[in-house]
DNA sequence: TACATTAGTTGTAATATGCATCTGTAGAGG
DNA sequence: CCTCTACAGATGCATATTACAACTAATGTA
């Protein structure tokens, strides 16, 4: 098997996962209640401190308009609040509510088991294979643009 | 490393996977002037027969009404083509048209030199396990639900 | 022939998103 | 101290995506 064969596999895989991947965003929409920018801003904000709004846009990949929208309806649905910044009033500390980290728990518990589950269908001596293969895929990946 | 860290760590590649992939996505917008969906209908229609709108809505996991609406685009961008079909009158063929093909053509070398660049950048004795690991985990992944 | 089924389209509405613009705050230079 | 600039965030506006429901036209069936 050539170059050309691999990289042809290599595609066929990676889209099937990316379809696959797909499919399980669309399951987290439709069984946790959020859309799925909310669900990723919900996961930023518990796992990392208190954020501003670029911030937040920023590990988001979003504009900040967007996601001032995004949070406005995490703060309706008493997800997150906003407060003020106390050193610099142009800032906006975003966190989640009790509520919010209820969800962010659930969140959590569910992927966490969801991937356990995972583990647990592939074979013990293959584990430490498949991750590292990720992280090989990944580190090639990253460097690369798909149109030039 | 016990099954739990195993888990842990899968689960940082494949959501580093999938939000490079996301990226990557949104290069293929920009650069080839369609959406996404309509990046993924033109791919469809270029690898298979005339499809019918419904064939197209399930491939793309996507209503049908969606799909109309995104063929209608494809149309007035004289990308894709709709005739009756001669058997039975309810359905629509759906086709390229030259300056579709072309499209996907173009879409096509693309993807092939972005995985071939890709395979490069793996080293040669990684190529079967990288192939084989995704694989693996697609099985793994296939059967199972994010929420219960 | 009348009724049910199927393929596709269109009306309506929710949601997401970006760009441009606006407001308020902070900092820098004179 | 005042003014100008830069920055954070919010909002107006325009558009795109998508789903659900209702509709039309064609086909199959009792």
């Amino acid at each position: 098997m050539d170059k050309k064969d691999r990289a042809k596999r290599l595609r066929e895989q990676v889209t099937l996962l990316e379809r696959k991947l797909g499919m399980l965003e669309d399951e987290i929409v439709d069984c946790c209640g959020l859309t799925m920018a909310q669900c990723h801003a919900v996961v930023e904000l518990g796992t990392g401190e208190p954020a501003s709004l670029n911030d937040l846009a920023r590990s988001l990949n979003l504009e900040n308009s967007t996601v001032s929208r995004t949070v406005n309806n995490l703060v309706n649905g008493e997800i997150a609040v906003r407060a003020e910044s106390a050193e610099d009033r142009r800032y906006v500390n975003i966190s989640l509510t009790e509520k919010g980290k209820d969800i962010f728990e659930n969140i959590e518990t569910n992927m966490e088991s969801f991937f356990d589950n995972i583990i647990r269908r592939i074979p013990d001596e293959k584990h430490d294979q498949v991750i590292e293969s990720l992280k090989v895929l990944l580190d090639a990946i990253s460097e690369e643009k798909c149109c030039r």
